[in-house]
DNA sequence: TGTTAGCACTCTCAGGCGCAGAGTGCTAAA
DNA sequence: TTTAGCACTCTGCGCCTGAGAGTGCTAACA
């Protein structure tokens, strides 16, 4: 259904108590608007708009004598057509960048900072999903003898993520040997992605060939174990006690359900995951993000690029009541930063 | 202050009080405890024994006429006197071995799954903190050329435990004399503990004394930098969640202190962390932790042998109200286990 | 026709009151 | 030493009430 179109009034109005509801987390009254937005309406004016605006679904009424509250569907109209883009002050980016350029440049220490930056500085939740290793391309492989049945495969990848898989191997393999097989390895598959080198490693035919005459059982076993890791994205989360100090999560039932999904990390991420891999931000309200125990929440996210086809996913968690424009221009300009951060790296 | 010796009625009565109020976490009144045990003594003999106990700090009123709750103190008596030591059962003995079969046997994985465990089968909070790598013996060190710029170190411990490091390299080193300097490192500190490896990287005269004829400054670089591990000990937590489920954290307060708390890992690493190693178990009840905002929180926390003269940290943090001799009897099974685990894999 | 002032109406919220219930402490008897 | 009985105390709940906030409606106004 196309949503109608609101005049200039409306939206003026709209637009002020979505702006009072989130500084105060209260029902916005007729009253307050005079008060505090110059909009030369009386407050009886305003409440005929803002009965207008109730019967489109964009605000609600908590009892019948309460100020309004915007609706999901107001959110969503705020959110597409009504805030303007904001952009982090000087000061704000500033502190992102030294935060980035006071820790060490390695993967994992990245995407930990990146979450702890997003939680500090939105308020709210953040969140960061490391790309999926599947686009990821192999620079390098080493393989390591720890003792006579297993080896350790260390993966580096060309986006600076470094693995480590621990390989059981049958037949116990000499050093000569090992190091040989490192090598055809390297020289077969450095440069490819994960995902092709795991098709190569399912297929016989595909095998025979890539390795060519090279080809032996021991190749076999560590092509396709090296690369088979379990846990394919690490979920990082920081700043969950930040909704303690929301008032409408006062209540322990409200904050217990969300807290009960922040700690099933896969549930967060799918719900962090985005479908186009792009730079572009996306935000969902309230219950638009279908989990259940996260009605009250909004998430503002966007992909970031690692390297080439490679993307993860950073993003914020928050009451429905956030204030948007800030979150987003967070979310973005983190999102830019961290791409930058690991194309300079390279 | 030697604790006075109470009569065989009085532990009976602080016992039954204890086991009570665990079970309901609502004040024990005289009447309660004749109709639930069955001590021969009328409603107003208790009365009088509890007056007695409270007089001696081992139980509270809430107000005046409401029925009685253990102290701190009482909680002292009774973890240190008064309960039994209680076993495993079978079934939840197999339960904890069949979590650890069915996970891969990888030292990250392990110290994950120990805190699933442990918050899964006691229905608190289960920590685990990774061992003090300082202890640990290196068996063995691979250096991998990254760009012209970086190696990535990696430190293969006697453990089993893996760690990444990338170091940075001033002069642009030949793959033939990295080989050559990862060479010289495995001979002169494979075996050696990583306490010891840095005393020696920190000091130019044992250098020289271990490194003899082959000393160059690369080799003093990587030395120094590679063995420079910043994050020591990891922590592990799960099953947060649970907390929502006492009714003591019915107010948004309490609970708020606590998680406020466990964000903040290294405070978590403190609370845990135990002086002298041994597999003995240690209770810390309510504020004897001494941590702000856990006053409602008891620890129970054991160290594991990982290897050596290597030890780590497992615990179960709960409300005070918990049963002792079931929480006690499941650290330390789970600590025994994850011993004999890291015992076999060597 | 759109805007505004006025007013009655509605609903929340905080405080006060009373009452039932639970549990104690004390006293006196067994 | 133990127990029965009883007065006393404190909580928790439901109820009511009054103040306050905010609306919807109506009638007047530009």
């Amino acid at each position: 259904m196309p949503t109608p179109v609101l005049d200039a009034r409306k939206h003026a109005v709209l637009e002020a108590i979505v702006h009072c509801y989130n500084r105060t987390a209260e029902p916005v009254s007729s009253q307050k608007i005079v008060r505090d937005y110059d909009m030369g309406l009386s407050a009886a004016t305003l409440r005929n708009t803002m009965a207008d605006l109730e019967e489109l679904g964009y605000l609600m009424h908590p009892y019948t004598s309460a100020g309004r509250v915007p609706t999901e569907q107001g959110y969503r109209v705020y959110v597409d057509r009504l805030m303007t883009n904001q952009k982090l002050s000087q000061r704000e980016q500033q502190f992102i960048r030294d935060r980035y350029a006071s820790s060490r440049r390695d993967f994992e220490e990245i995407m930990e900072q990146t979450s702890k930056i997003l939680s500090a500085i939105s308020h709210h939740i953040g969140v960061v999903l490391s790309p999926e290793l599947h686009e990821s391309i192999l620079h390098r492989l080493e393989l390591i003898s720890i003792d006579s049945e297993h080896i350790l495969a260390v993966l580096l990848m060309a986006s600076g993520a470094v693995k480590n898989q621990v390989v059981s191997i049958p037949k116990n393999l000499s050093d000569v040997e090992l190091y040989r097989i490192n090598r055809i390895l390297n020289e077969k598959l450095a440069g490819l992605p994960l995902k092709q080198i795991r098709q190569i490693s399912r297929d016989p035919l595909k095998l025979k060939a890539v390795f060519d005459q090279h080809l032996s059982p021991p190749i076999t076993v560590v092509t396709q174990k090296a690369f088979a890791l379990e846990q394919e994205t690490h979920v990082y989360i920081d700043g969950t006690s930040n909704f303690f100090s929301h008032p409408e999560f006062g209540e322990v039932q409200k904050i217990e359900s969300l807290f009960r999904v922040l700690e099933q990390k896969e549930q967060v991420a799918d719900l962090l995951s985005v479908r186009q891999k792009s730079l572009g931000i996306q935000v969902l309200i309230g219950s638009e993000n279908g989990c259940e125990g996260m009605e009250m929440c909004s998430i503002v996210r966007s992909s970031y690029r690692v390297h080439g086809n490679q993307f993860g996913t950073i993003g914020v968690i928050g009451p429905t009541r956030m204030a948007y424009p800030r979150i987003v221009s967070i979310v973005k300009f983190t999102s830019q930063t961290i791409s930058e951060l690991f194309e300079e790296s390279l």
